[in-house]
DNA sequence: ATGGTTGCGCTGCAA
């Protein structure tokens, strides 16, 4: 059997996720089970709400166990972000050159690795809480350093994220009812566009160019089930990495059920390389383990 | 309806 999935494992390509888990300690069960059931390769968490200690605390030996190398950054309470992958896990960066400080303190929002060939970051944009305010101009700040250190990094790459910003209107379930809010705002689309110019491709608007797609909605006031969300998670991807796309969706099933994120997890599967060349693979366990306690991802229906 | 929910952590702030 050790060969048969050895050599299955060489012939299939990547699969990249991420997300906004919103707290992985009140997410452990969903997100176990999560990883059984899609398999990602590479996997890009925020809001981890966790220091780097606890999170290898929480689930080193639950992300051993399916074959996965890790790295987190975080401060507890609020931010944080991690690495989860099965394809590589080199050169880790926590931080980005010259990123920018909130009240003096570099915060727990950017991590970086090469992961089967390409450097992978896992991001949590500022808020931006209101427009043109102190956290505003932060935002915009930490955008542009972003895009200056990734403008001198590597050419296979790719930034994965909650970029808290909706790249167009029609990212958006209402332009209308977003006047005068953060995330839509010419200035924060600039800084998103600076990544564009850079020539990297928002690989979900490209593989759905007109379609209704979100991966975030509100938790207030059904949002969900109303389907009135935000498209604010991104993946975006140099040319030859974005040339390699095979499939790329959002998994609404995650935001569905019991204790939920309010976000989805972007979903992004690599064909393999030109050169084959993925970095190792690490053989899946033998059967998924079911994670403790009750709670089970819902069928989709919708 | 100036509303609504969740997380952190214990008071109200961030999202």
């Amino acid at each position: 059997m050790g060969p048969i999935i050895a050599r299955r494992a060489s012939l299939r390509g990547v699969r990249i996720v991420t997300w906004n888990v919103n707290s992985v300690k009140q997410r452990v069960p969903r997100l176990l089970q999560w990883l059984d059931e899609r398999r990602p390769d590479v996997v890009c968490l925020q809001e981890t709400k966790l220091t780097e200690e606890a999170f290898g605390a929480l689930l080193g030996e639950e992300l051993a166990a399916r074959g996965y190398a890790f790295a987190s950054h975080g401060q507890g309470q609020w931010n944080g972000v991690a690495l989860l992958s099965r394809v590589g896990l080199d050169a880790v960066e926590r931080g980005f050159a010259g990123q920018p400080a909130w009240s003096g303190k570099e915060e727990a929002r950017a991590i970086s690795a090469v992961c089967g060939g390409v450097r992978v970051h896992s991001l949590y944009v500022p808020n931006g809480r209101e427009v043109d305010s102190d956290h505003f101009a932060y935002k915009l700040a930490w955008l542009a350093a972003l895009a200056d250190a990734v403008g001198a990094g590597p050419a296979e790459v790719a930034l994965c994220g909650d970029f808290n910003i909706a790249p167009a209107d029609a990212d958006v379930f209402d332009p209308a009812a977003y006047v005068g809010h953060t995330h839509v705002t010419p200035p924060e689309r600039a800084a998103l566009g600076v990544f564009g110019a850079g020539g990297l491709t928002d690989v979900l608007r490209d593989r759905w160019p007109e379609e209704r797609v979100f991966s975030y909605w509100d938790y207030r006031a059904g949002m969900f089930h109303q389907d009135l969300g935000m498209r604010i998670d991104l993946v975006l991807a140099s040319a030859p990495v974005a040339g390699r796309v095979a499939a790329a969706w959002v998994d609404r099933a995650a935001r569905k059920g019991k204790l939920p994120s309010d976000h989805a997890p972007v979903i992004v599967d690599l064909d393999v390389a030109p050169d084959g060349d993925l970095g190792p693979v690490v053989p899946p366990p033998s059967a998924p383990r079911r994670p403790r306690g009750t709670v089970r991802l819902p069928q989709s229906k919708d």
